[in-house]
Parts: C-alpha cells; structure tokens; sequence
RNA sequence: GCGGGCGUGGCGGAACUGGCAGACGCAGCGGACUUAAAAUCCGCGUCCUUCGGGAAUUGUGGGUUCGACUCCCACCGCCCGCACCA
C-alpha cells in the first residue's frame, strides 16, 4: 500500500553496494578501537530481542495492561524497501516502543499488501510467474526491514495474496452479499480495447490507455459493487468524532463523501419518448427554478439513448462524447457542447415548455443524470445558454441592486439574495425561498427535497489475474450462486497466460468451468478479481488473529481494535482509509468485529515524503547520489569520470530522476540506528524531508559522540544501583535538573509527534553531560545518573546503540527494550534560582538572578539596581512596573 | 472557483497559556590540537560601536497590549486537496 501511488524507489545502482561505496567514507579509514561499530552490533541485538520474545503479544490480551495497537501502512512487496518505508516504519517503531515503555501491551505487526498490477507486469517482461516474483521481493524486503531493528511482532505476519488471508476474504465478500452490501449493476468503465481490459482512472492519460496507447472507450459492463453509499450518512458524521485525524484528512473525506441538500424535480414531456413521459432533475437550486431556459440530459441518460435511436444527429452527438473518456481532467477540458432534441418539457408553475438539450458537460453518474439550466445563477448554464443563444432571466437580485436595471453578463449571479420575477416567491431571501418552492413541489406532487451524496458505491471488479477471484459462479439456471464456504478459497489458478491481452483467468482453458454447486450443470466462475484496496481494507482486523479459522476471532479483535495509532502517506487520505472505514461498519453489520464506533483508526499520523536533489550529468543524464562527489567548493562532479554535474532541485524521490538513496547501504554505511536518527531529527514528522549527506553524517557523528561520552565517563562511575549521596553540589544538582527537564521535555515531545524537538533536547542534554568535569562523588553519581537517562530517552529511536551502552553502564541489569519510562522528579526539575529578563519600555536591556520564589518588592528592586536597565532609567520617571513572577519584569516609563 | 494549510538566519527548524526570538542540527568562517590530514574541541546571525553597548529583524501594512512569531483586520506569496457535483 504505501508505495502503490507513491513514488516507487529505484532498484539499487551498483554504485550503491557496499563494497563500492565504503572504501570513500572516511570512518573506514580510522583505526581508533573504541569506535561504536553498528555492523557488528545492531544484527546482535536483533538476535537478542527475538531469543527474548520482547515484541510478540498474544491475540487475547492477559488484561494486566491496557493494550495499544501501532500500526503502520503496510508495504507492496515492490522489490526493495524505499527511504519512504524506512520513514514511516521508524515513526511507528518510535511509537511502538515508547508505549510499551508507558506500560503497554503493544501490538505492532507487519505484512505484505502483495496483490497488484505490478506483479503482472514484471510477468509479462521477465517472464516470471507473478507469485514467485511476489514472494521473492517479501523475502527481500522482510529482510531489509529486519535490518532496522523495528519492534515488530513477526509471528502475525500475513501476505494478502496468500489464499489463507484471501479466501477469508472470500468468506467477507459472501457475508457482505447475503447482508445486501453487494450489488452487480452496469456501469461505465474506461475500456481499453487494444488490452480488452478496464482501466482504473488514473490508467487513463489523456484519454489513452497508459500502455496500449489506444484511445479509451466509455463502456459499460456489469460490475461487482460494495455498497458503501449505505454507510454515507454515518461516515460523514462519525469525521467528526476522529479527533486524533489530521483536520486536511477529514476535510478531503468530507468533500469526497461530499453531501449536498436540495430538490428533485419532475418535468412532463410534451410528447412521450418510447414510454419516458418525464424527466427527474435533481438540483441544489430549486430556487432559481422560475429562471429556467432548458433542460439538458446526460449524454448516458436512458432518455437520450431512447432519443438516439430515433435520431441520428443525436447519436452521432451522444456518440461523440463517448470517446472522451471519463477522467476528470478530459470532462475538465472539454467545451460545453450540447444537440438540441426539439423536445420540450413543461414547467411546473409558470405553464411554459423549455428545450430539451443533450449536453456533454452534465453527469449520469451525480444526481439523476438531467439539470434544469438556470443560466442567470449557474456559471455553466450561462455558458451553454450563451453558445446557444437561449434565454437569461435573473431571478436572485444581489443585495442592494435595483430590479428594473439588474442584467447578467457574462458571469452568473451566484450568491444570495432576493428572488424577483419568480411568481410566489418574490421578495423571499434564498434560503426561505428553497423552504417554500420545496414546499410547494411537494404539495403538488412534482418534486421532493432530498439528500445527494457525490459518494459512489465502490467498484471492486477487475479484469486481471493477480487479485482475489470474486467468489460467486454464473448458472444459467440458477442465476448469481455464491459459492459454498466451504469450499472456499477459490483459488488463483498457477498456470496463467499473461501474454494474450484481456482476462487471463477468463481465457484459462479450465479454470472457470465449474459445476453449479446448486443445480450441479455446468456453470462459469466468475472471473473479474478484486480491487487491490479490498485487501487493505480489513488487515488491520486479520493481524489481531492471523492464524483463525474465520476472518476475526471476535474475541481477539474486539480486544485489540481499534487501532490506536495508524500512520502511513497522504497519499491514502481518501480511498484506503475510507474503504476502510465501510469495512469497518460492514464487517461489524455482518458480525465480524464488535466496534461499536465503526472506526478502525483511533489516532491517524500522515507523514511527509523523503526528498533528495536531483544530478544530471554532463550527457543530460540523470544521476543517482551515490555516483556524485560534493566538492568542499561547493561544485560536483562525477565519482568515476570526474566530469561535471549540475545540481538540480530538491524532489521527491523517484526512480525515474534517480535521486534515490538505498536504505541498506545508508545501514551498512552507518547503520540502521544513524538512519532512525537523522529522519527523526531533520524536521516534523509530517512534512516533506530532505535526505542529506552531510544530514546523516551529522547523525552518525552524535552516536558516535554519545558512545565515547559513555566509555570516557565509565571508569568514574559509581556502579549501577549505587545509593544516593546525602547532599549534592551546585554543579551535581544542575546536572540532575538537566536530566529531570530532559526527562519530561522529551516524553512531552514523543507524546506529541514533535521527535525533532525530542533529538534536540537530547543533543543539549549531551553536550550538558559533556560540560561538566568534575570527579567528585556526588558529582559522579549525577553523571551517572545523567548517563542512563540520557540511554533510555533515546532508546525508542537508536534501540541498538542504546542496548549497546546500557550493557556498559548496567552489566546484567537487562535490556533496555524492557525497562519502563522514565519519570521526572518535579522537585529535581526545578531550579533554585530563575533568570528574569528586564525591560524598559518592552526593550530588553538587561537579565537578573533572583531565587525562584523571590517576593516581588526585592525582584523589582534587583532589576531596578542592574546596571545596564539603571542607566536606561536615569533620570525618567517609572509610572508602571509589570513583574510576571518567573519571566520577565517591565518599566513604562 | 471552493476547501485546508504554511510564510522565522545561508538551510532544516525551536519558542509553554501573549513574557529574553533564532534553541538544536546542517553548511560556512575563524581558532585549538596535529609534521600534516582526518577525527575531536572552542567561538561566530545582521548593521553600527567610543567595545560599555546600541539599532533593526519572525512575508507586507495596520490594530489590541506594559509587552506580539504567538491575538484581531487587510493584503501578498507559496503548498496541498477537490471541482462542469447542478
């Protein structure tokens, strides 16, 4: 999932590979013994926290702890791990590891979403099949992802395109169709016709087929569909309660589910059209409806086709449309055109007939698929009625304009305000004006008030091998029969040709042959597959108990859902996390999981994308990072050939300008605990960040710096668990309120996603550590103590350096991954004295030291007394002095 | 067009509830150590300075306040999402 839309990373550049790249960096070179060696580390105690068990929780929680579930976007096995995964896993594994710390029962799994069009795609060029093309890249990938060091929870991996995980989602699909959550209807698809496939919308690139090149035809076909629609209501309210959403998530939700309250009208026709004696708009208007001038259908609208087969001027019209494909964008560029029927239909008041026009610009698939035009208060009414030449009345007059005088040019009036020429509801405001004319539709039984909601339901078939087959088998007798449970799962057949274009399961020699498991004559299976997003759209219920016999254990979902922190890309803000969401509700309707709430993500974390600068070199040719030399004059050039290379702009990491960077050889460089590091440090979680050489030299300089810190200060120490000293010098207790402030400045920060803020404050405890010098004991015991906060705060982001250092400072005290959080002591937190700064005139012209606590008359008389602040005052007059206890003391003069 | 968000040194960014702007890191410059280099350590935002300090500065303009990165109004710029949605 993560990955599918999002820039997917190069396969590594040779340049990439250790033994290439190694040799330049300079730590290679240095000799010094005492030096943290990650290599050797970080596989150890990899090693260690599985023989220990740390991460694994059972499916059914023993209740000693409150549970929390982590999850992040699980990862399309695309072939190697991208610095986009490397982000996000450490994000979560940050989570993951600080909430267990607080005393949770953590869950945190991993898996593949491993259905996709890729797969079948590295098929037809490489000629592998598409499942061992899969597996091979979840080996890899489970391997780069083990070398990070995440707390993850193996046993409940899973990978979708494992019949164990898809025919449980078979069984879902049956449940969903037997609870009416299904529909097969017709539909309009992108028709590729060189392929014979459908085409999702973002496969369609100017109005081609994205690998056949042919021009996309509108089709219809019949179609599986989930009946999401049904949910409308209630994912649109339940946005609301998501507290723990980022506000941009919810609102693109909003506006997708995208609701919107008005009228539907019906308009006779004066003459019938093979058995339509009417026409259904629907409008959020009805109160411009005495503004009206035509009446235009879609050119889909049964009506139209009705028109088309008598007329051949309309078909030809209707056909045209067809070819433009149905993206956005083409809809987007198209003029408005329109064929005008000659028929007319009748007002419901004003006893007049308007036009009939068929019109490229207006929707089947919202509303009903007909407007009416009100060309003097919709923009592209007025277009179209401009073209054509039909009439303008306006019949909302702008605040404060004069009816006599009140014309419409060449921009509709859109806003509120006071309807003229409109019969009986002249002199109403707008809103009162659509209560009324409402009210009056509804008395005479030519129109109602209703909802609309731009939210489709969710079509799920697709013509392609590699994705869960639709349970279900065609009999000519019996009709749509779903099949048995228990001869579920239907499985993808091995043997496939994805050679010949079209559905490779429908032209299998024998797969869909099958007898009717009701009547038992020979019947078809159905061979449309599923859309990939089915497969993320309940993983996160199957991870709380992968192994069950049944889609969820109840039991075990139902004690671990919902998930408390999810994070993932943008890039899912509105399909992934709003199928989703309908899953959520039709898997609790159909008494799959006991949610009450519907809502599978408790918390949501978005985070931004990884970045690099993009090299070309002197050829025009892309570069990657690895083949690049940064001179110190700031110019580049290339490692092998020496030539120039131009730096270009900082962009999202893509194989196609390859400015990727490998993350196993950014760990066997520096290691994975350097990584973690400078992605936490560099900015927010959720906006975009460079990856910078110099930015990860500077992370590996800081453990470097933190293990040297640890082994110099060693043999001073007193040893671990060593009592308290009775008293402590200044220099030790400002040593402790360092430690303490630390303490609660960075669980502050974690708790709150700010990890850059958390990095900073444990650089300045570092470089505080380091400043003091003295050997005394209490002062030692400060260090000490200082020393293993320091190791337990960063514990959650460098968990192998910490391990590491924590076995030199407690031998045999355990590991860390199992020790509980830190708690501040507010006392040791607090200073004794305080810095306050003195203004004059809210200028600063000086700071003074007072004890915290200080009455006020002798703070005031101090920052009185400073020498810089007493000669600002010199001769002038204090007419007001403001003292903030703690902060800040202010003269006015 | 509609909706959401963001503007702070050369760069990424920090700053609690309105109280010392620029923490921390990166880059650059200077210094220490070294035969030399790397590594390491120290110092440095701008302008003025009589070396005490002073002035300007958080996109722009206004406002509230003893005091504004923070609150209010107007504007400018950038980013993201949606869109013939009737």
């Amino acid at each position: 999932m993560a990955g599918r839309r999002a820039p997917r990373q190069a396969r590594p550049h040779p340049l990439n590979l250790r033994a290439e790249t190694t040799a330049r960096y300079p730590m290679d070179q240095i000799t010094d013994t005492a030096r943290y060696d990650p290599a050797e580390a970080e596989p150890r105690w990899q090693r260690a926290w599985d023989e220990a068990g740390c991460f694994a929780v059972p499916d059914l929680p023993d209740g000693t702890k409150p549970k929390y579930y982590v999850l992040e976007m699980f990862p399309y096995p695309s072939g190697r791990i991208h610095m986009g995964h490397v982000r996000n896993y450490t994000l979560g594994d940050v989570v993951a590891r600080y909430k267990r710390a607080r005393g949770f029962a953590v869950m945190h799994p991993m898996g593949w979403d491993a259905f996709g069009l890729p797969a079948e795609n590295a098929a037809r060029e490489r000629g592998i099949h598409p499942g061992r093309w899969t597996w091979d890249n979840i080996a890899t990938m489970r391997g780069e992802l083990k070398r990070m060091g995440l707390s993850l929870d193996w046993s409940r991996e899973f990978a979708t395109c494992d019949p164990a995980y898809y025919g449980h989602q078979q069984a879902l699909f049956l449940d969903f169709l037997e609870a009416g959550l299904v529909e097969r209807k017709e539909a309009f698809v992108n028709w590729d016709p060189v392929d014979q496939t459908v085409l999702a919308n973002e496969q369609v690139i100017d109005g081609r087929g994205w690998r056949s090149g042919a021009v996309v035809e509108r089709r219809k076909l019949s179609q599986w569909f989930l009946r999401i629609t049904r949910y409308a209501e209630d994912l649109l309210a339940a946005l609301d309660t998501l507290d723990r959403w980022p506000e941009r998530v919810r609102t693109m939700q909003r506006n997708w589910i995208g609701r919107s309250d008005g009228a539907r009208i019906r308009f006779r026709l004066e003459t019938p059209v093979d058995g339509h004696d009417a026409v259904e708009v629907f409008t959020t208007r009805p109160d411009t409806l005495f503004g009206m001038s035509f009446l235009a259908l879609s050119p889909d609208h049964p009506l139209a086709a009705a028109i088309a087969a008598r007329d051949p001027a309309a078909a030809a019209f209707v056909a045209s449309c067809r070819t433009l494909g149905t993206t956005e964008a083409a809809l987007e560029t198209a003029e408005k055109r329109g064929h005008d029927t000659g028929l007319r239909v009748r007002h419901p008041f004003n006893g007049r007939t308007y036009p009939v026009w068929i019109a490229n610009f207006v929707l089947m698939e919202y509303g009903t698929g007909a407007i009416f035009g009100c060309p003097g208060h919709d923009q592209r009414d007025l277009d179209f009625a401009r073209r054509y030449g039909l009439s303008v009345t306006p019949v909302v007059l702008p605040p404060g304009a004069e009816a006599t005088t009140f014309a419409i040019g060449d921009t509709a009036f859109v806003e509120d305000g006071t309807l003229i020429n409109s019969d009986f509801l002249d002199g109403l405001e707008v809103p009162a004006a659509k209560r009324r004319i409402v009210e009056e539709l509804e008395r005479t039984g030519q129109g109602t008030g209703v909802v609309q909601w731009r939210l489709r339901d969710w079509g799920i078939s697709r013509q392609r091998y590699w994705g869960c087959p639709i349970p279900v088998i065609h009999c000519d007798a019996c009709g749509i029969v779903p099949v048995p449970k228990d001869q579920l799962p239907v499985r993808l057949p091995e043997d496939v040709d994805l050679a010949r274009p079209g559905n490779p399961l429908d032209h299998h020699p024998t797969w869909k042959h099958v007898a009717c498991p009701r009547c038992r004559a020979p019947a078809r299976r159905e061979t449309d597959t599923m859309d990939t997003f089915v497969d993320s759209s309940w993983y996160f219920a199957r991870f709380t108990a992968p192994r069950a016999e049944t889609p969820t254990s109840r039991a075990a979902a139902d004690a671990w859902l919902p998930v408390d922190q999810y994070i993932g890309g943008i890039e899912h803000a509105i399909l992934h996390l709003l199928y989703s969401r309908f899953f959520a509700r039709a898997m609790r309707d159909t008494g799959h999981l006991g949610l009450a709430s519907g809502e599978p993500f408790a918390g949501l974390f978005t985070q931004g994308m990884v970045k690099h600068e993009t090299y070309r070199g002197a050829d025009g040719r892309w570069l990657y990072p690895a083949e690049v030399e940064k001179r110190a004059d700031g110019t580049a050039v290339h490692r092998e050939t020496g030539e120039p290379v131009t730096v270009g702009a900082v962009e999202a990491m893509s194989k196609s300008k390859r400015n990727t960077v490998d993350p196993g050889a950014i760990i066997d460089r520096y290691g994975a605990d350097t990584a973690r590091w400078f992605i936490l440090s560099d900015n927010p979680p959720e906006r975009d960040m460079e990856w910078t050489e110099a930015g990860v030299a500077g992370a590996h300089r800081f453990t470097q710096r933190v293990w040297r810190l640890v082994q110099g200060a060693l043999p001073s120490l007193p040893p671990h668990g060593t009592p308290a000293p009775a008293g402590f010098s200044a220099e030790a207790r400002a040593l402790r309120r360092a430690t303490h402030r630390t303490i609660a400045a960075v669980t502050q920060a974690l708790e709150t996603f700010a990890f850059n803020v958390a990095v900073a404050r444990l650089h300045e405890f570092a470089n505080a550590i380091a400043d003091v010098r003295g050997e005394d004991d209490d002062l030692a015991w400060a260090r000490r103590e200082a020393l293993e906060a320091l190791v337990r705060l960063f514990s959650p982001m460098m968990p192998h350096l910490a391990e590491e250092c924590w076995a030199l400072l407690a031998p045999g005290q355990g590991m860390v991954a199992t020790l509980p959080w830190l708690e501040h002591d507010t006392t040791l937190a607090a200073a004794d004295t305080v810095t306050i700064a003195v203004q004059v005139m809210g200028r600063l012209r000086g700071t003074i030291e007072v004890p915290v606590g200080a009455d006020e008359a002798a703070v005031l008389a101090a920052a009185e007394a400073e020498t810089n602040v007493a000669r600002a005052l010199a001769g002038r007059t204090i007419r007001k002095r403001i003292h903030v206890p703690g902060k800040i003391v202010n003269f006015v003069l």
